[in-house]
DNA sequence: TCATACTCTTGGTATATACCAGATGGCGAG
DNA sequence: CTCGCCATCTGGTATATACCAAGAGTATGA
C-alpha cells in the first residue's frame, strides 16, 4: 500500500523536516492548518503525523502542538555515569526534578532484588529533561540498609549514583537490566506532558554490590524517540 | 482524560483477555463485530485496539485480524547463544527462514565495523518465527576475510554464530550494541506480515574478535511486543 | 488432480463533521 | 504592577459512512 494518500503526506512532510529552519521554534503548524494546506481531513493528516511520530521524527506535547524531534540521546544504562554527565557530554542541557521521596514497599522491586515483598525501601521519583523537554520519568528504590539516611540530605538533582558511591562507599558490581517497548501509562504520560498511549520505552534495572547484596532497583519510562540505548562490552564468558 | 469512552473499551477488553479461553485460537472477533457489540464505531474501537496493541497485549496480522499476544520472549543480545537455543529454552518453538544470501556493500555496516564504505560483505537476510508467528526480520553482514566461503554451505537456518565459531574458529570478544524503538518500515512490515508503521524495536550489533578485527554487523527488526531485552553483567570498569 | 477464478471477510484508508478539554496569552480589575 | 478570569488557540475524542485491497476459502474448470 505504498500509494496511500497519507504516505504522500509523510513524504512531503519528511522533505520539509530536512530543512531545520522550515519551522520556527521547531514547531509544526496546527493540524487544522496542515490539513487544509494538504487538502485533506484532520483524520487523514493525523495518520500521517502518527507515522512520522513512530519514525521518531516528530513528537507532540499534549494539546500544545507537534514539534520536530531533536536527535536521540545516546544512553548506556550499564554505566553509572550520571544523567547530567552524558547529556552534557552530548552537547545537550540536562535538568532534573525530584517529584517525590518517601519510604514504601514495592513488590516488583523487592522481587528483583530478592527481598521480602513488603520490605520498606527508600523511594525517589524524578523527572528529567533534555533541553527543557521532559523525556524521562523514573522511580528508584534503594535498600535502606545500604544507604541509611539517604532521603534526609536531598541532593538527588545531581547524581544519585555518585551519592551512593561517594557517601556510602557502594560499588555497583552486578546489574540486571531489562528493557522493552511499551506505550506510556497514565502517570508517566501526564508527567511527560504527552498523550496517554504515546509510544515509550521502559528500562528496569536491579543493582548489586560485590558481595551480591542488593543495592537498588529502578524503573525508567522514556519517550520512545528520545533515546538510543548503547551498550559496549567485551569478553562476556 | 480517564473518562474517554475508548478507555472503557480497553478496560473491558483487557478484562476479557485475562481469560485465555475467551477467544478461540487467540483470535479476536472482527472489528465490525466488536464495534457493534460495544455499540460504537469502528474508528473508536480501533483507537481502543491501538491502545492495547501499544501495551503489547494484542497484535494484528495484516488484513487477517487481531490476536492475543503471547508472553514476550526474553532475549539477551550480548550472548551469542543462537535464536533456536533460547527460544527452545523458554518452551517456545523457533523456526528460521533464509530469505536471501548475496554479496553486497552496505555503508552503515562498513562504518560500524571501521571498513571502507564500499567494501563487499557477505549478506544474509532471515526471517524468524516463534510458535509460527513471524517476530523478527534480520540482516547480517559478515566480513569475507573472517569467514571465506561462508555463503557456499548454507546451513544458516541453525546458528550462524555456531558456524562462525566452529568452522572458522572465531571468538566474539567485543560487541557494540544499539537499540531503539522505531516503527517498522515497508520491507520489514511486509516480511513480518503486519501493517506498515506498526511499532517495532531495532537492534544493531557490531562484533569484533580478540584482536579487535571486525567480524560482522547485523540489524534486527522485532515486533515491539514480541520481546524483552535482558542483559546481565558484572564489574564493568 | 491441480491450478484458476470468484466471493466473502478482514483490516486499511478516507471524507465530513462535531464537540470536548487542556494550554496559552491577553485583558481587565484590584 | 500583579493576579485571576476568559476567549481562543491547540490537540483529543467521537459519530456515521464509504470504498479499497489483501487474505482465505470455495467453487469451477481444464
Amino acid at each position: 500500500m505504498s500509494d496511500a494518500y497519507y504516505l504522500h503526506l509523510t513524504d512531503r512532510l519528511r522533505e520539509q523536516l530536512k530543512d531545520p529552519d522550515a519551522f520556527e521554534d521547531g514547531r509544526l503548524p496546527s493540524e487544522r492548518v496542515l490539513a487544509e494546506r494538504f487538502d485533506t481531513t484532520r483524520v487523514t493528516l493525523r495518520q500521517a503525523l502518527g507515522q512520522l511520530e513512530g519514525e521518531g521524527r516528530i513528537h507532540r506535547s499534549n494539546r500544545r502542538g507537534w514539534f520536530v524531534s531533536p536527535p536521540r540521546l545516546d544512553y548506556d544504562p550499564t554505566r553509572d555515569s550520571g544523567f547530567n554527565d552524558y547529556v552534557t557530554a552530548q552537547g545537550r542541557r540536562p535538568r532534573t526534578e525530584v517529584l517525590l521521596t518517601d519510604v514504601q514497599a514495592y513488590p516488583p522491586a523487592a522481587q528483583a532484588l530478592g527481598l521480602a515483598a513488603q520490605a520498606p525501601l527508600y523511594h525517589i521519583r524524578r523527572r528529567r529533561f533534555v533541553d527543557e523537554r521532559a523525556v524521562l520519568s523514573e522511580s528508584m528504590w534503594v535498600v535502606p540498609e545500604r544507604a541509611p539516611g539517604l532521603l534526609e540530605e536531598g541532593q538527588f538533582g545531581v547524581s544519585l549514583w555518585a551519592e551512593l558511591r561517594g557517601r556510602y562507599g557502594l560499588t555497583l558490581a552486578h546489574r540486571e537490566l531489562r528493557f522493552y517497548s511499551e506505550s506510556l501509562g497514565e502517570q508517566a504520560a501526564r508527567e511527560l506532558g504527552v498523550a496517554m498511549g504515546s509510544p515509550g520505552l521502559t528500562v528496569r534495572r536491579a543493582t548489586f554490590d560485590e558481595q551480591h547484596r542488593p543495592i537498588g532497583y529502578d524503573e525508567e519510562r522514556w519517550l520512545h524517540n528520545a533515546l538510543c540505548i548503547t551498550v559496549t562490552l567485551k569478553n562476556k564468558p
